[in-house]
DNA sequence: CCAGATTTGCTCAGGATGAGAAAAAGGAAG
DNA sequence: CTTCCTTTTTCTCATCCTGAGCAAATCTGG
């Protein structure tokens, strides 16, 4: 059994290449998306031929196309099914999910606008729509799918699990809920070119089971903050709350953070201490190895 | 801050795309991979204009190229970066992670010929090499990069991590240690053709962290199988060892097998219970959330 | 001065995990 | 047939991690 060459194939395959970024910061405890028009577009640009590696020809059109300078970047997906955008020709986009500190302006698109099912944090609106999906889940996966479902959802006993987010954008695409042709509603959210949607569900998803393993919080972070601070931005994140006491617990004995000495009076109750990262430590260790907790609470 | 066209850029980038398979299977107690040739080579092939989908299309050329219907299948990630095969063109290989059921043939190279060092069950050659990498790594990291090595390769108290498979082999290529021109030692192993080794190791990172959340070994089992069987089959992909009745505790618990009735009596010892894979739960939710322990022992 | 809000620390139960001991059940060698 | 060896299988125990609740400490704003 000889492996040919590995030039084998009828077809020569010289088609166009994107790259396409998913830009993330928390501006309050409002996570963001950099994306612009309507309907919406990621950023997005071509392979330069100048540059050596991906990840510099990212970092240098985000920042040509909206001024923004990167921190964090990581490849995503590469999407390249036929018929992405509705045409027939072959389409390959790599995508990035990268991480900036906070900013607003026009561009910058309220994440939950786009998936508001994915916000579950005590509120409002939160109710009204999960109850609408729910109903419309339930009718669309009875019977057969009615176990992925409930799984996907945390119905029946099971845990929601903030980082099935792509999982669960598909199944809302497979029921016909998030076609991206009707218009946007409270509940299954605001509609993006082509498969750009899928595209920020594939990035939350990432994001948050990233943030399970890897301190990347601090990417969105300025240089020093309290921790009622850090646990806002991971729950904007994540989408649900955690237990105060138990979150200080984790980050404390983990040894992510230390005092910087000061304190900030702003916070409305007892003045917190301010932290910073310990960098020192973790660039070391290729942010490996330590982790901040998402709830995954029922 | 307008957000402009998408066809932004002052380069057209039409470039040539490739798929690459790392196909991996375990024959008795050693991992294979598909790979052929001197220096060997992944089987790779060009996206077809027919297929509607990257994973059809990489299904279709592994077929026709050795004969193999690829089980499982994921995407791993994308090589795009210049200079990659030592050519100034840019050449992107989309690269995909497969299981396949037990072969062997020609073609089917031993995993740990490529990369030694990521094999530490107890054995008489895994003693004599580790011993030569570590020497060779704490010479080129003192004293700026000890931190990170000795993080790494589970030094200084650190516990070895099975799933930091890449990170070791960054390490050793910025250390001059697998330099795919020089000649195969026993400690650092056989070169590849272009970056593939680094493909291999991305593959066998992404792999074993994979093994500790879903259940993917079954993919790599015949339909009846012993707990004894598992336990090797994971071993050999972890590269290191586990305590056997946690192992099948673990098993257990989360309700992934169930057993056929059948016995085992080729064991050598007390005959053991034939299991199958429980797949009309998990085929449901979608193979997350169930998971098999992977050593993470000191 | 009081009410409210937030930070901070402590405790406790339950589950998961690492490690060891040992019984059960067969095959192989003598 | 008996003995030894090997593997499977079941328990047990200590420890750590995690979820959850209670309460004290400390400031701002009215």
């Amino acid at each position: 059994m000889e492996v040919p060459s590995h030039r084998y194939g009828v077809t020569v395959s010289t088609v166009r290449v994107d790259l396409v970024a998913v830009v993330v910061s928390v501006d309050g405890q409002t996570p963001r998306v950099l994306a612009a028009g309507a309907p919406r577009r990621l950023p997005a640009g071509p392979l330069r031929a100048e540059q050596t590696s991906l990840q510099a020809s990212l970092r240098e059109f985000v920042l040509e196309q909206t001024g923004h300078r990167l921190g964090f970047v990581e490849q995503l997906y590469t999407f390249a099914d036929l018929g992405r955008g509705g045409h027939a020709a072959r389409e390959v986009s790599i995508s990035y999910l990268g991480l900036a500190h906070a900013d607003t302006g026009p561009g910058w698109t309220r994440l939950y606008d786009l998936l508001p099912w994915e916000d579950r944090r005590p509120g409002p609106r939160a109710d009204a729509g999960r109850v609408e999906i729910v109903r419309a889940i339930r009718a669309w996966a009875r019977p057969d799918r009615s176990a992925r479902a409930s799984f996907l959802w945390g119905l029946d006993g099971h845990p929601w699990r903030p980082e099935l987010a792509l999982q669960r954008y598909e199944l809302l695409w497979e029921a016909g809920l998030v076609a991206e042709s009707s218009d946007a509603t409270e509940a299954t959210g605001e509609g993006m070119v082509q498969d750009h949607r899928r595209i920020v569900a594939t990035a939350l998803s990432r994001l948050r089971a990233t943030l399970q393993y890897r301190p990347v919080v601090f990417e969105l972070m300025p240089d020093a903050f309290t921790r009622g601070r850090l646990q806002v931005v991971v729950e904007a994140l994540a989408g649900s709350t955690v237990h105060t006491p138990n979150f200080r617990r984790l980050v404390g004995q983990h040894g992510l953070v230390e005092p910087t000495g000061g304190v900030d009076h702003g916070t409305g109750g007892r003045p917190a201490r301010l932290y910073r990262f310990h960098r020192a430590l973790f660039t070391e260790r290729d942010l490996v190895g330590t982790k901040l907790p998402v709830p995954r609470a029922r």
